[in-house]
DNA sequence: ACCTGAACACCGTTCAAGT
DNA sequence: ACCTGAACACCGTTCAAGT
């Protein structure tokens, strides 16, 4: 009936943190939930940081497995979106995920390997391998950022302010961001709508020809953009 | 010689955050720094996350008031600019910086309506007022989430790893990736490259007449993008 | 091998008491 | 008005001891 394990632990740790959150995320609390004592837990880890960076790597393998299962496309931009979305998933799936879980040191070598396949389609549509690490790593920064803010919004602890409140709280005056509120959306749509302002952007620096690779060769690396080997 | 007050324990707290991480943050050690007992912090605030959110604020206010000094130019793209190397600035001034005091609510209306002008800015120069707070919003997730990657990177507590050492923990294969991870600049270049994407991306959703604001009437909104008062 | 029980140093917070 | 001293419940972590 025991069996407690470090899977068993790190999963128990995610649905306390959604459950309660971060600040009552404590070992003894983790320990209570799987049935045994606080002590119990450092058999199995090393110290609670070793647990947050274990939370970490699940979330990170989850994004990582979900973005291999991504059959590529003929558009780099269907792909990359694509990524994006799954990644915004992931991150939405645990309370404040994007600000716990964006920006850690992964402990497994296999999530950052993945990134191999992505290099692999973004030079093989066109870009160099400096403008294909670009690629993925705006798109991560863009993501990050963006859920940290729809985050606050939409799960923050207590109470939730209505447009009306906010108004009068902005005071007289201000009329442009009062009106900004307004017209604001959120979700789905607003996301999809800003993802597609950064692919133009990336479209517009990226491969010279759009649907066939180019033959350029980059000027800071002189790696050949097309005829790089895809170990895949 | 005392004189605690409010102004005086946020700076010290964000001293201490530099200085020792935000697990040495605490209630205690920040008491000590200031030459009094814990419980003395309770007479000038409610609790430790009533520090946390003047912490925040204090940062935003910087930000808010750097980037007020910002004089307008003729091009909204260097304004927009001028507005992501402020905030990156003020992020990159704290360890953590980004993720601690990105997305949290605001407690000081002040800074909210800062907003305004830059709203103004933008219809001004051709945006309607929805593209306009996407405008912000969307620099702002880009800022947040490129200064987290990069604060992780240059100021995580261990050991940083070498190029050579990251290439044998990623094991056989991944060529891409090591090659990328090369090739990979840091710091200021590597913020106005990607900064420079994410503006081409908005210049294409941006004003239809690019120099000059346009007649443009919002589909979404029906407000005039060029007519609209400014309170300034 | 895996867990308990007890202990340690430390934490945020409260509150009566001092000045 | 502003701070101290003492106390409370709770925290992460260690470790001898049990099975």
């Amino acid at each position: 009936m025991k069996g407690i394990t470090r899977e068993r632990i790190v999963a128990a740790a995610l649905e306390l943190l959604n459950d309660e959150g971060m600040d009552a995320l404590t070992v003894r609390a983790l320990a209570s939930r799987l049935g045994v004592r606080a002590s119990a837990l450092y058999w199995h880890l090393r110290n609670k940081q070793e647990l947050l960076d274990e939370m970490s790597t699940v979330v990170m393998r989850r994004v990582t497995d979900a973005v291999s299962a991504i059959p590529p496309s003929e558009s780099w931009r269907d792909d990359v979106a694509a990524y994006a979305r799954v990644l915004r998933a992931e991150y939405l799936r645990h309370r404040e995920g994007a600000r716990i879980f964006s920006g850690r040191r992964v402990s497994d070598p296999e999530i950052v390997r993945a990134k191999e396949s992505w290099l692999a389609r973004l030079t093989a549509a066109g870009f160099t391998l400096a403008e294909a690490d670009d690629v993925l790593d705006l798109i991560t920064a863009f993501v990050v950022g963006i859920v940290i803010e729809e985050q606050e919004r939409t799960q923050s602890s207590p109470g939730r302010y209505s447009l009306a409140e906010r108004d009068a709280w902005l005071g007289e005056g201000a009329e442009l961001v009062k009106a900004a509120g307004h017209l604001r959306d959120q979700g789905d749509a607003r996301f999809e709508r800003q993802l597609g302002i950064v692919l133009d952007g990336l479209d517009r620096a990226g491969p010279r020809s759009p649907s066939s690779p180019s033959e350029v060769t980059d000027t800071r690396t002189g790696t050949g953009t097309a005829a790089v080997d895809l170990p895949t």
